[in-house]
RNA sequence: GGUCCCAUCGUCUAAUGGUUAGGACAUCACCCUUUCACGGUGGUAAUAUGGGUUCGAGUCCCGUUGGGAUCACCA
């Protein structure tokens, strides 16, 4: 039997980190053993509809490289692939679900029900029409009476079921409640929709937050109804904000998107998060999606709940940034260029400066930002103990190195390296006597992405030898 | 509150009942060096707690504590 699993997130506008992390487990799950990943959009809930979220959705899979094997959009041969369309089905199962005995016609308004509950924090709702007989629910049905069809639960004892994380989960059927199925508006509600769906479309495999533990005997109980065999189940725990906190929009957290647009990689996020709740049981870390296919085993899930640590995320897409070929890094950064200067500079060279130095591709704007325009700064800035120098030294290897550079040629970083290093020899200072003020007079700031050369390189000839020209002045 | 679940360095985590409890991020120190990074070397740092079982417990059992989830015509 070739193993199927679905995605089936609810179109509410964005992104979560816990949701991809979730879309990808599954995805890993079907893609380590050959088989089929279904997307399926849930939107039973009218209320929460978002224009546009869906497309957001395909998106993010797409930017993620997790294709789909059928969706919405690629059709398959269970479709179709999104509940709103599905919806007479579910009515049709539900009715049928009725005559198995699996559930009952409730005539009750939600407020009856809610004042019933309210009494105590402990009674549980009781359903007075399920004691009606089928003949008078039915007749009530007929008559046009709104209604909602609600789980029958008569089951005594405990059940249990197997999960793939968890292990053995025993709940008793008293703890379950007979919620509604199919909802007076005439869509079902998650937990109906779920089943039938993942029944029809062959899914074999469930992934999903943990949350749904306990409602999942309610599940099986309908499974076992229609006489259907249930999925493997693999309860995942939830992805931290911190100790007590789900990660959550609510709380402002930042989704994928957010992520992108903070310069983190669509490959570095997923690599992440793949290790948030999974291990290879090796010690290695780094993984293409690729890799993943090959190396991933769901035994290897954990059940604790893993904080999102963006420290650590930081410095896995510094290390993408770092693997990244020079042209593409090039590539990915002209945007951010654009954004942060307009000035003429040795862009390919500034690439080659910077990639080892960025951590988030957003690190590229506050990296470059003397490039534009030489900041103001204090003649104090060429004190510098260890390099040995001062305004004097400076001054004075300023007007040598300006000498210097004015009749260089070819304009390298090894050539202007090589013709300070010289001029130092020359006249007797230490390198840094001679780098050091001229990086100060080239950026005006204390650490800069690269040494003097290398800025000398990315800013250019005049422009080096203006700068160079502007702290004599300062120093005179 | 009932029920279910969880618990190893600050964080992510590894450890057929037998290891000096391992790795990674972060942090600190040093090396490299043209500042800063990158890279390299090393250090600090954990089995929540109390009882059992066992020759031996991070690992199995019970309790305690702490945390989370669930108890919607949301998913």
């Amino acid at each position: 039997m070739t193993v199927r699993t679905r995605f089936a997130p609810s179109p509410t506008g964005y992104m979560h980190i816990g949701n991809l992390r979730t879309a990808l487990y599954e995805y890993l799950i079907a893609k380590s053993q050959n088989g089929d990943f279904v997307l399926r959009i849930e939107d039973t809930d009218q209320k929460r509809y978002v224009e546009g979220a869906t497309d957001i959705i395909y998106h993010t899979l797409k930017q993620v490289g997790m294709n789909w094997d059928e969706g919405p959009d690629i059709g398959g041969a269970y479709g179709p692939y999104v509940q709103s369309e599905r919806k007479s089905l579910y009515a049709e199962y539900a009715h049928k679900l009725v005559e198995l005995g699996g559930a009952h016609y409730c005539f009750c308004s939600k407020d009856d029900a809610d004042e019933q509950k309210d009494e105590e924090a402990n009674i549980k709702f009781e359903d007075p029409c399920k004691f009606l007989s089928p003949e008078e629910a039915r007749k009530r049905v007929a008559a046009g009476e709104p209604y909602v069809i609600r789980q029958t639960i008569n089951k005594k004892g405990t059940s249990v079921f197997k999960d793939m994380v968890y292990g053995e989960i025993e709940i008793d059927y008293d703890e379950l409640d007979e919620g509604v199925l199919l909802k007076s508006d005439g869509f079902p509600t998650y937990n109906f929709a779920n089943v039938v769906d993942d029944h029809l479309m062959k899914i074999t495999h469930v992934v999903r937050g943990n949350e749904y533990i306990s409602s999942t005997p309610k599940y099986n109980l309908i499974y076992e109804a229609f006489g259907w065999e249930p999925p493997v189940y693999v309860h995942v725990p939830p992805v931290m904000k911190d100790a007590q906190h789900k990660l959550s929009k609510r709380n402002g957290d930042a989704s994928f998107q957010d992520l992108i647009a903070k310069g983190y990689l669509p490959e570095a996020i997923l690599n992440y998060i793949v290790l948030l709740g999974w291990n290879p049981g090796t010690e290695q870390e780094i993984f293409s999606l690729q890799e993943l296919k090959q190396v991933f085993s769901m035994e290897r899930l954990g059940k604790s709940p893993a904080i999102f640590d963006i420290a650590k995320l930081t410095w896995m897409n510094g290390c993408y940034i770092r693997a990244l070929a020079p042209e593409k890094f090039h590539q990915l950064a002209l945007p951010y260029y654009e954004k942060c200067f307009t000035c003429r500079l040795n862009l390919e060279f500034l690439s080659s400066v910077l990639q080892p130095r960025v951590e988030t591709l957003a690190d590229i704007c506050q990296q470059t930002d003397f490039l534009e325009k030489l900041p103001d700064y204090d003649v104090t800035l060429f004190q510098n103990k260890k390099m040995k120098t001062d305004e004097t030294v400076a001054k004075h290897s300023l007007e040598l190195a300006g000498r210097v550079l004015s009749a260089e040629t070819s304009w390298t970083n090894e050539s202007l390296f090589a013709a300070l290093k010289d001029l130092a020899e020359k006249e007797g200072l230490k390198n840094g006597q001679v780098l050091y003020p001229v990086r100060i007079a080239l950026s005006g700031k204390e650490t800069t992405p690269g040494g003097a050369t290398e800025l000398a390189v990315v800013l250019g000839k005049e422009e080096t030898l203006n700068r160079i020209k502007q702290a004599l002045a300062k120093l005179a």
